[in-house]
DNA sequence: CGTGGCAACGATAATGATTGTCAAAAACGC
DNA sequence: GCGTTTTTGACAATCATTATCGTTGCCACG
């Protein structure tokens, strides 16, 4: 038990998660994401698939939203810190940045003395196409 | 059976729930409000309770919360638009209004032809008392 | 004041996503 | 290759929320 503590290793699993998130567009659920993987033929655990996702989570490489009705979504996205303009209708997906916002809350939460500020932020709305 | 449909009822129960909310500061889960219902004596029941804070939401005289965690948190808000700044370790809030922020989200759904545009905002932090 | 329709209530069961458990399997360092 | 440690994965548990459906109480009208 030295301090190394390398602690992550690479398996199929995880490399099978990471992949079809690479491929995959807009949102999905672990459970959607379970099924994919199944219907390739890989052989993974549904267990598996919320560890792997929280940990990519974690580590920053995914994004998770949690929409109204339950279930997280999770996406691989930009690198940068952004948000999202979601469909309410088709689940269409736009990444957005927006600095105003970020500073915008840094220093609203600096003003009330809140240190180690993140926040959230979803905008919902129908995308052109379902708006006919 | 005119065109009135005035629909909403007034009862014992409904009155007890939104009183409940004028008296109590901060954010509270359904499960509370209804433990403390029943505390007082009162008797309701906890579907009543959902049923309820769901018909005060969408009336927009509550605000609802979905912290990371589960849990929809119910409070009595100031009446117009606005967010919050919640601490993570005591659960803090202040009420911060944004107007940049709502014309930003506006401004920004509008430009990739989203219509019929909501968001939702919430910014997390350490409050000054837990800091230290 | 009495009555009937109709919405609200409420106990219970159902749902369904997420998390915990723990023995077995796989990966990494040597 | 070998041992150790992490990871996996099937299953059960958890828990908030929602649906169900017979009963109750409100409200309006006669």
């Amino acid at each position: 038990m030295s301090e190394s503590s390398a602690a992550v290793r690479n398996t199929r699993q995880r490399s099978a998660v990471s992949a079809l998130l690479g491929e995959m567009e807009g949102f999905h659920s672990a459970q959607d994401l379970h099924a994919m993987l199944r219907q390739r033929g890989e052989r993974v655990g549904l267990t598996t698939v919320y560890r792997t996702l929280q940990g990519l989570a974690d580590a920053g490489e995914i994004d998770v939203m949690r929409p109204p009705g339950g279930e997280h979504l999770y996406r691989r996205c930009s690198e940068g810190h952004h948000h999202h303009l979601v469909c309410r209708a088709c689940g269409r997906t736009v990444e957005v940045a927006g600095p105003a916002v970020e500073s915008w809350a840094d220093r609203v939460a600096a003003q009330h003395g809140y240190a180690d500020v993140s926040h959230t932020l979803e905008i919902f709305g129908t995308c052109p196409a379902c708006v006919r």
